[in-house]
RNA sequence: GGGGACGUAGCUCAAUUGGUUAGAGUACCGGACUGUCGAUCCGGUGGUUGCGGGUUCGAGUCCCGUCGUCCUCGCCA
């Protein structure tokens, strides 16, 4: 085997080259035997050039007769122009080809369990054997375009806050475990029998005392770890950009943001998002869209109608009202013939999901011409039908949905209404899903007109960012009777609501935000607590005595007195700004060697068990 | 921990009301073919219907259990 090395890339020869003696490796996609020719696609992460083989050297053409699918090539051989006719316009080198003259087969394949040639019209394999087989998977373009992506989106942070003077600084990944927030990963201790490590929820102490040391703006692309069920946006272990500041107000954060935003999206995507981003207040986004993350690409917003309630008939609503609680509808605009009454019965399609958030039921009526129907119509008078007619802005053929109960269930339920409604009704359309249409289209006239395709571009308007704040600092956590964080311990009162600290703590606001983006939160953060007074108060208000306080967080406390500047910051989740960029709802779609629903790796199979001496190192007995 | 969907050839799927020997496309193997480009044509190999039990004259199909995967509620400061 002798200079099999390349000179070009499979995606790199043009019509300038012909002529030209080059050197191609890379996988082979695909063979075409006709007779007298062997056309092989060879394929690597750059593109595909298609290589002949020819029947005048019977030892060479015998030779390429055997190579078979992913085997991996080195082929010398002489470019080309394409016969009159035989061009392709759908590949930037698809009017040349390379006359083999020797090739070396540097690796065979046998086949593969999956496909990863990627045809149109073939269904993908199934994720679990994709999975298993990752190596495989990454091997299709689809995987590889979306990991370049990832590279150019960390790439576009890191200068982006390097131009402004920012330090990419590392933090421990062996940590101290923290109460509250998630599960921890642990990491046992050899030297320390019966001690743990924590892997870090987030790097957020660590950052914090960085400010306190004078490193006034710092960020990190990191690895987080926490130890909770999965959804289809979550990973056991996820990576965020995290980002603080010294001597920063929220607004300073917010812009700052803003810019990357937008230059994220103009490398990645080449969209210019507008900023600066609208903003809502957690009290806002909660009454008018039931969630503290909704997806503002379409209306359907919540309505308070408690008062119209209160004066009808309807028992359900009275008595709901009298103990203290809301009535709040949607309109699903023009809804009334999807759903049967069936299927707005108790146990029908939309009860179930209002029960899913802990409702009791589901009201409804719809909007026949003129009248109103259903079941409850007939506990509302006139009067009070005009007026809810003119509340909720009904039309003929609107199906109105209420749920009546305490301010939380009826905005949880109405929430997660208006999102199943969302997708439902079809009240908008991911930006690729628009892709896929469009590509498909523009493939046909492409090839019929033989010129390259032009590809899809996204549009501004398919990307709706929000800033949520003023979120509560604190929620009341009825199983274990105490105050929760809401965002986490560190985050900073709003100064107005300091002395509700004390006195009503469900009323104090706190100095956090969160970004919201297509209905995922895609960031949050806040201005965290620079007074050790103030820090030692909330650990107090979530149950934290002095002494465990001290034990727990000591250091942090100490640093507090030792100089520290205000400062706050945010965090990125940037997994799902990949996925938001790549066009995915699976965020294992942007992770190179992504765990499965239950956290196990399928390819190499962990967890797993381990030798028991390396327990009895580790001072550990399993259970 | 709860709810839901799914599991049939290497892969993607089909199989009527419970009814004959479980099919198709693709992959793979063999053959034909002078410009293909997911070539085409002809032929062939390939099955513990996830696993275990039950009902039945008869189960891929129905029931129970179990394992696995995905979605979701809880959870994720």
């Amino acid at each position: 085997m002798v200079e099999w090395q390349r000179t070009h890339t499979c995606g790199e020869l043009r019509e300038g080259h012909v002529g030209q003696d080059v050197t191609l490796t890379g996988w082979v996609l695909i063979t075409r035997n006709y007779g007298r020719q062997v056309f092989v696609d060879l394929r690597d992460r750059y593109g595909l050039t298609q290589v002949v083989f020819e029947a005048d050297d019977p030892a060479l053409f015998e030779a390429a007769n055997r190579v078979g699918r992913e085997w991996v090539l080195s082929v010398k051989g002489t470019v080309r122009k394409r016969l009159e006719g035989a061009a392709r316009e759908n590949i930037p080198t698809g009017r040349v080809e390379v006359l083999a003259k020797a090739f070396n087969v540097l690796n065979e394949c046998p086949p593969l369990p999956f496909s990863v040639t990627e045809f149109p019209d073939e269904e993908p394999a199934g994720e679990e054997l994709r999975l298993q087989y990752r190596y495989l998977d990454l091997r299709r373009r689809t995987l590889q375009r979306v990991l370049a992506l990832r590279h150019r989106m960390n790439k576009t942070i890191r200068d982006f806050l390097d131009a402004r003077g920012f330090l990419e600084l590392e933090t421990p990944l062996l940590g101290k475990s923290t109460p509250e927030g998630a599960r921890d990963y642990l990491v046992p201790s050899r030297v320390f029998p019966g001690e743990f490590f924590a892997l870090p929820q987030s790097p957020q102490l660590y950052k914090q005392l960085l400010m306190i040391a004078g490193y006034d703006k710092y960020f990190q692309i990191a690895r987080c770890l926490r130890d909770e069920d999965l959804r289809a946006d979550r990973q056991p272990e996820f990576t965020q950009l995290d980002v603080e500041v010294s001597f920063a107000e929220r607004d300073d954060i917010l812009s700052l943001m803003e810019g990357l935003a937008a230059e994220v999206f103009r490398t990645c995507l080449g969209v210019e998002v507008p900023v600066p981003f609208p903003r809502m207040t957690y009290a806002e986004v909660m009454a008018r869209y039931g969630s503290d993350k909704p997806d503002l690409r379409y209306g359907l917003e919540v309505v308070d109608v408690t008062d119209l309630a209160a004066e009808s008939e309807f028992g359900v609503f009275k008595s709901a009202v009298a103990a203290g609680g809301v009535v709040r509808a949607i309109n699903a605009v023009g809804a009334a013939d999807k759903y049967s009454n069936t299927a707005l019965k108790p146990g029908g399609e939309l009860p179930k999901i209002a029960e899913t958030f802990k409702a009791k039921g589901l009201a409804w009526m719809k909007a026949d011409g003129d009248k109103l129907t259903g079941s409850i119509e007939k506990f509302f008078p006139e009067p009070l039908k005009a007026k809810l007619r003119e509340r909720l802005n009904v039309k003929p053929g609107d199906l109105l949905l209420f749920v009546a109960d305490k301010p939380e269930v009826a905005a949880d339920a109405l929430g997660g209404l208006r999102a199943h409604l969302g997708v439902a009704l079809k009240l908008y359309r991911n930006w690729w899903e628009e892709k896929a249409e469009y590509d498909a289209a523009e493939e046909e006239k492409a090839k019929a007109e033989k010129r390259p395709p032009v590809p899809y571009q996204p549009r501004p308007d398919q990307f709706r960012f929000l800033w949520v704040v003023d979120f509560p600092m604190f929620a009341w956590d009825d199983e274990e009777k105490r105050w929760a964080a809401i965002h986490h311990p560190f985050t900073a009162p709003m100064d107005e609501d300091l002395p509700a600290l004390e006195s009503d703590p469900g009323k104090a606001r706190a100095k956090a935000y969160d970004l919201v983006l297509n209905g995922y939160e895609v960031g949050g953060g806040s201005i965290r607590i620079h007074r050790q007074e103030v820090q030692s108060a909330v650990f107090g208000l979530l149950g934290m005595e002095a002494e465990e306080a001290r034990k727990r967080f000591g250091f942090l406390l100490d640093a507090l007195k030792s100089g520290a500047p205000p400062h706050g910051g945010i965090a990125l989740g940037l997994d799902r700004w990949c996925m938001l960029l790549a066009g995915t709802t699976n965020i294992r779609d942007v992770i190179a060697f992504p765990k499965n629903q239950k956290a196990r790796d399928l390819m190499t199979g962990a967890p797993a068990p381990v030798d028991p001496r390396q327990l009895k190192d580790l001072g550990i007995r399993p259970a």
